[in-house]
DNA sequence: CTTATTCCTACTAAATTCATAGGGAATTAT
DNA sequence: ATAATTCCCTATGAATTTAGTAGGAATAAG
């Protein structure tokens, strides 16, 4: 129970392009070299990022990726959404994955888990996170 | 991000365990039987409980396992930071695991994430859980 | 036309999780 | 004592997931 690698990137990518906002689309080339990210798989990462609306992409020269929204109004919880698998708790809470739901005691808590762990992502939108960077 | 296997398992052995509170050491394999869990797999994650001190073993005839606390003094989260590598968030909030910490913009949330986990299945102790059985 | 960039699809490698296997050691009912 | 029952220990294997690579097609700027 963590978070994979790939959300990690993605939250990084994703505040360093809070940080340049206003500097017109910033290309994969560069995000990688600055975030350290293996180039190919950020490139994996940001399609998803795109495919959910967060990024938008323009292609050829001088192109790259722009937040689509403000920082103030794109949040940790958006972000691991799109990258992590499932978010949190366990794959039961998800409905009518397992036979036991009906009688299953743990199954409240995993509910609980996920609103807990949403909640609290959910605070954490880039303009803060860019703010807390030294 | 999700709880493992071995996690839910340890948490329904543990309900299961609670549930015959008073009936003297449950051998290994009615829990299994029970619970549906593979016998082999059981007994690592039964080592993993008694090491950590959650349950006690009685060998040989008529032996098995039982709780060492009262299932109000026992929660999810005592068990499940037993049986999961890491109970929430990311590796890198753990002490000086990452060369990025002194600057990293995400390590507060991290640390937040990982309380309100802790917080929320804190909140679960088997009392409970037994009780929210069908 | 050349260069820089994203887009798309497939593949590979490494790590982790989920088991399975077999025999040994302790305990106890009989 | 003996035999049955049970936990204990270590190793191995299979399946799944995660992380990373590779190559080339489409697009746009200058």
């Amino acid at each position: 129970m963590i978070v994979s690698a790939k959300g990690r990137y993605a939250l990084r990518v994703m505040i360093a392009l809070a940080a340049r906002e206003k500097s017109g689309p910033v290309p994969l080339k560069e995000l990688a070299a600055e975030e350290e990210i293996p180039h190919k798989f950020l490139e994996q990462i940001m399609t998803e990022l795109a495919k959910a609306g967060l990024v938008e992409s323009a292609r050829g020269k001088n192109g790259g990726y722009l937040l689509t929204r403000s920082p103030e109004e794109c949040t940790a919880a958006d972000i691991l959404r799109v990258t992590e698998t499932s978010l949190a708790a366990a794959e039961c809470a998800k409905d009518g994955d397992c036979p036991r739901a009906g009688t299953c005691p743990t199954l409240p808590m995993w509910r609980a888990l996920d609103e807990a762990v949403d909640d609290c992502l959910k605070k954490y939108s880039l303009a803060e996170l860019t703010l807390q960077r030294v």
